[in-house]
DNA sequence: AATATCCGCAACCGCTCCGAC
DNA sequence: CGTCGGAGCGGTTGCGGATAT
């Protein structure tokens, strides 16, 4: 049994909102604030579901919200946001003043995404497509050589030269990764982009590993009590989970770039509460660090 | 000019989290 | 401690305008 329906939904108006109906919400809100929404469609003469006209406001009728494109620099710190954070909408839109996740997941789904294909970076992982392919041909035991997808955007010119110099360096990026036993992007992108009602069937699940983990060679408590799962970080990628195993189990706790970040720059709590942004600080200033350590291959690699 | 297809965006859905009781 | 219900989140859907045929 499910949960009973916020409201009668055979009874209130869906679909796109009338003026009218705007200004009933700003009238509302300017007069009483933002308080129980459950209550606002009735106090407002809204024939709606409370959580509807929350989903108008917040997403359409705020008034610090932008409606104008967005610009190269919120495109850039979005994608470098989804590289470190993965679809965590709410948390990079926090990032961004004047803009909801809605509208950053519809500007990362419509436009970002496009474009990052078009460069011949996996959208999800943000590798190059070619890796992806390999590292899924040698997972799988196929052969990984061959069918080696090359940049396709028409957008950028670039040289065989230039273009061999940009796959060395991705892979020069992901060995010094993988020698860190950590790929942030696909811990983090691969886990966070998991739908919340359809993966969860073909999760790894895992003992909670906050006992077993170091942060800095110092031990760690639970970041956000029992309800912690490595699930949250891990959705479906036993693979990646294996691969961490066979590295040096001490080397996997103690350096951990991304693992690093979550533990102690941050609280795994992060999903809901006020702690996203010291998460999200957490990440970049270990992404800064890996960019710090490895200029040559990060402007090149990731220069989008 | 009519129709088909594509695309962007607003809105909805189902789920989890969390505080109140 | 368990239950309930509101809030918030990410994924998905569907409408309407733009573009292609």
């Amino acid at each position: 049994m499910g949960r009973p329906p916020c409201c009668d939904k055979t009874n209130v108006k869906r679909g796109l909102w009338t003026p009218e109906e705007d200004a009933k919400i700003l009238a509302y809100v300017s007069n009483h604030g933002i308080g129980n929404w459950t209550l606002v469609p009735k106090k407002a003469g809204l024939n709606r579901c409370g959580k509807s006209c929350r989903l108008r406001w917040t997403n359409y009728l705020r008034p610090d919200l932008k409606h104008d494109n967005f610009t190269p620099q919120e495109e850039e710190l979005i994608i470098n946001l989804h590289a470190a954070i993965g679809s965590r909408w709410s948390l990079i839109a926090k990032r961004l003043p004047g803009r909801t996740d809605n509208d950053v997941k519809n500007y990362w789904n419509t436009k970002l995404r496009k474009k990052l294909m078009n460069m011949g970076i996996d959208p999800v992982t943000h590798k190059p497509v070619s890796q992806v392919l390999s590292d899924l041909g040698s997972i799988n035991g196929l052969p990984s050589t061959g069918n080696q997808i090359e940049p396709s955007n028409p957008m950028v010119e670039q040289t065989q030269e230039e273009q061999t110099q940009f796959w060395e360096n991705q892979v020069q990026y992901q060995q010094v990764l993988a020698s860190e036993c950590v790929q942030p992007n696909v811990v983090f992108s691969e886990a966070a982009s998991s739908s919340s009602s359809s993966s969860s069937s073909n999760l790894t699940q895992l003992s909670s590993p906050q006992q077993s983990y170091n942060c800095h060679n110092s031990q760690i408590t639970p970041p956000c009590s029992s309800s912690f799962d490595w699930s949250d970080f891990l959705h479906g990628d036993s693979i990646m989970w294996s691969e961490m195993q066979q590295c040096d189990p001490q080397r996997v706790m103690s350096s951990s770039e991304a693992f690093g970040a979550v533990a102690c720059g941050a609280s795994m709590c992060e999903g809901r509460s006020n702690s996203g942004d010291s998460f999200v600080d957490g990440i970049l200033d270990r992404d800064s660090e890996i960019r710090a350590a490895f200029p040559e291959l990060l402007d090149d690699a990731f220069d989008y």
